[in-house]
DNA sequence: ATCCCACCTG
DNA sequence: CAGGTGGGAT
């Protein structure tokens, strides 16, 4: 039997061909006259299945990158202690937001541009290899990093605040440092073979596989037992870190209480003068104490921004003390030889330093991440690899090898995005659909510091090195802490509007200070941005949760803050063929309800429209999508998807048509279409994934009528001429039913989705 | 010329 | 899913 069962095949053997249908179209399409044809064939014991196996269409490409991030900090983190304080926290805090990046999952986490970050070019491209391999490796954040002799685990619970200065901690410190060292400095992977495992997956997907691929291929199989195990002890290492940091943050908390109550103490029985400042932190602090508390009981949550939050709290603190106490509470004691005083001076002192050293990090730490969105967005060139580097082939790869990989401002752009939003997993997410991302479900610690959002949000400064501009991090606090946990609406700056990425969730919105109000527009590659907006706008209208949207936020009014409000305010760029809409009329704060793009929801009613008609007409589309201000770009985007909704289809049904000859079915009456058959399993995924969408019986009978349309054409052998599916589509054309009236309301996702 | 389609590719 | 292409239909 010639290779029915190579579904494989089904596209490349048709070559070029035209199976056009040709068919005219009407707003009411043609129903049922078919249906007979239909309804005889329904044979009684069709509820079963149609023992129609083989499934798994498309895959998912999430790729971790953070590991060059993570050495990145860590690199960074070690040179400043070189040049700094002598408490040192300075790695702490690296430590923590490497922590931050490495919690939120393997897959596509951003930061892709981080590689310009201070790297010199010779270290670029192992910066590459390093995030490609972790891209294959997903799962285990860390594999960049040799394994190294494992220190054995520090116990830190003897630091103690009253003893900062003492010897023991120092070296427990020192054994701290070493391992991060030893982690930062660590051998890479070796280039060729991540590269060629990058190519090796890549030509798992093509059925022409090279020959000379398969010495990669060996080449990272013999590599791939070795890699498992660095992966394993890094895991172990990274774990030990954790439990560490842990601990420490918890010393930290438990110094900064104390040294909160003593001023409490001090300010009742002293001058009583307790700052709005002191109040205002304290009041944060405690909530943040609950959570971290909370969260404590989760190992694998350790919460940087709770610690950085309290960081800042306390710097705050520390700068009044500065100014208001230096003098004055220190030469008391002192004069007056209190003992108490002096030991509560002593722990100021420490805490003082630590504060210092507190400041100067985050200070890095904000330099780092502003540095990094913009390089990462203004300078693609020197980015590093990206997950959607990925689409190169196999051969562009291989020529890749060696140089430096350039991806497209998107990718840079997905990447932080991703991270921004949350990372997809594998089980949400299964098909090609790149920049599809979840929104951020959680909540996160709002910064209440902030002044209200500015419109539009402003470029980031300039990064600068601590050490060169230790600048107050009071200076720098009201724009800097959002950015620790939210760092990546940047590139969206680049619109004229607010970064509605910012005021979801915590609504930790980029709030700029007084003072950063210039730089990426003297960036003549953010002139560029233009041209990408056009795809990049298709691509922001599927950021904001499409597929979180399995639960959409009702609360939300439509073009306000749910997912479908989200790209009202992403999207407006010239479309070369739209007209160039007033910029005002894009404000998320419009009241009006007609967007300029299609959001994830449209995305997900037209695929839940797919059940009733595969072929809508123009008109159909504006009816049903009323919501959305049409133009040829629009239109043709929605052609578009109905036209991938189909190709899938028939694929499928081409693919389990071929499977059933293949397993010896002879007759179209032993094929049916239940609810239970792969077949429609994997259709319902592709169309439903989240399942809460009914779909209509009526479906089903098309679906069957298609599957049994092909099979009878496979049989007859008329799989033989080039057209041959011509007349299938001719067929199922005419099937499109009416879809239901609740289509046409742009909330309809609301009501369709309830039960 | 324009629209829509299937097909291929990334 | 989007870009690009070629082709048929109007």
């Amino acid at each position: 039997m010639p290779d029915h069962d190579s579904a494989a095949l089904l596209t490349r053997q048709t070559k070029r061909r035209r199976v056009d249908i040709g068919v005219k179209r009407t707003v009411g399409s043609v129903t049922g006259i078919l249906l007979d044809n239909m309804n005889q064939s329904h044979s009684p014991d069709q509820d079963g299945d149609c023992s129609l196996i083989g499934r798994g269409h498309g895959g998912s490409h999430g790729d971790g990158e953070k590991s060059n991030v993570l050495r990145k900090l860590l690199k960074r983190a070690n040179s400043y202690e070189d040049a700094m304080m002598p408490f040192t926290g300075a790695t702490i805090i690296s430590q923590l937001l490497k922590n931050n990046m490495g919690k939120n999952g393997g897959s596509d986490s951003g930061f892709q541009g981080s590689g310009a970050l201070s790297s010199g070019g010779s270290e670029i491209q192992a910066e590459d290899a390093c995030s490609n391999s972790s891209s294959q490796d997903r799962d285990s954040p860390s594999n960049c990093l040799s394994p190294g002799p494992l220190p054995s685990p520090l116990s830190l619970s003897t630091f103690d605040l009253d003893r900062l200065s003492d010897e023991h901690l120092r070296a427990k410190r020192a054994r701290v440092e070493n391992i991060i060292r030893g982690m930062s400095h660590s051998p890479l992977v070796r280039p060729t073979g991540v590269i060629a495992g990058e190519a090796y997956r890549e030509n798992k997907r093509k059925q022409r596989l090279p020959q000379q691929q398969h010495s990669f291929a060996q080449l990272v199989c013999s590599r791939q037992e070795q890699r498992q195990e660095e992966r394993r002890q890094l895991k172990l290492q990274l774990e030990d870190m954790q439990k560490q940091l842990r601990q420490l943050q918890e010393k930290f908390y438990q110094i900064y209480d104390s040294e909160t109550e003593e001023e409490e103490e001090e300010n009742r029985e002293g001058d009583g003068n307790l700052s709005e400042d002191s109040i205002r932190s304290d009041g944060l602090e405690e909530r943040h104490r609950d959570r971290g508390r909370r969260r404590h009981d989760d190992l694998s949550e350790l919460d940087p921004g709770l610690f950085l939050d309290r960081a800042r709290a306390l710097l705050r603190q520390q700068a009044l003390m500065d100014r208001e106490m230096e003098d004055d509470v220190v030469g008391r004691a002192v004069a007056e030889g209190d003992e108490r005083n002096g030991e509560r001076m002593m722990k100021r002192q420490g805490g003082r330093q630590l504060a210092e050293t507190l400041k100067q990090e985050l200070n890095s730490a904000v330099s780092q991440v502003v540095d990094t969105v913009v390089k990462g967005f203004s300078s693609p060139k020197q980015a590093v690899s990206s997950p959607t580097s990925n689409y190169h082939t196999s051969n562009q790869r291989l020529h890749c090898f060696g140089d430096i990989i350039v991806p497209s401002p998107l990718d840079s752009f997905n990447g932080l995005n991703g991270r921004l939003s949350g990372v997809p997993t594998p089980n949400d997410q299964t098909e090609a659909l790149p920049l599809v991302v979840r929104k951020s479900g959680g909540s996160s610690v709002s910064g209440e510091e902030n002044g209200p959002p500015s419109l539009p949000p402003p470029p980031p400064q300039p990064p600068h090195h601590p050490s060169l501009h230790p600048s107050p991090l009071t200076a720098t606090l009201g724009f800097s802490p959002p950015s620790f946990r939210h760092p990546f609406p940047l590139p969206l700056m680049g619109y004229p509007f607010h970064s509605p990425l910012g005021s979801h969730g915590g609504g930790t919105g980029y709030t700029p200070g007084p003072k950063d109000h210039n730089h990426i527009h003297s960036s003549p590659d953010c002139m560029d941005m233009t041209r990408e907006t056009v795809s990049l706008r298709t691509k922001m209208a599927t950021l904001g949760g499409g597929h979180l949207g399995h639960h959409p936020n009702r609360q939300s009014p439509p073009g306000q803050h749910g997912p479908e409000g989200l790209s009202l305010s992403l999207i407006k760029s010239e479309c070369e063929c739209g007209d160039l809409a007033d910029m005002a009329d894009i404000s998320p704060y419009s009241s009006s309800t007609i967007q300029e793009g299609l959001s994830p929801n449209h995305l997900k009613k037209a695929k839940l429209m797919f059940f009733y008609t595969r072929y809508p007409s123009s008109n159909m589309l504006k009816i049903f999508f009323s919501d959305v201000k049409f133009n040829r770009c629009i239109t043709s985007q929605l052609i578009k998807w109905f036209s991938n909704f189909r190709e899938f289809y028939y694929i499928q049904m081409e693919k389990y048509a071929r499977q059933a000859i293949n397993e010896g079915v002879t007759g179209v009456e032993e094929l049916a279409v239940g609810r239970d058959a792969e077949l429609f399993r994997a259709l319902n995924m592709h169309y439903n994934k989240a399942n809460d969408f009914e779909v209509p019986d009526r479906f089903l009978e098309v679906a069957q009528v298609t599957l049994r349309e092909f099979f009878n054409a496979i049989v007859a052998g008329k799989d033989a001429d080039p057209s041959w599916k011509k007349a299938i589509y001719k067929v199922i054309c005419k099937l499109d039913s009416e879809v239901p009236e609740t289509f046409k309301s742009p909330n309809c996702l609301q009501e369709l989705l309830h039960d």
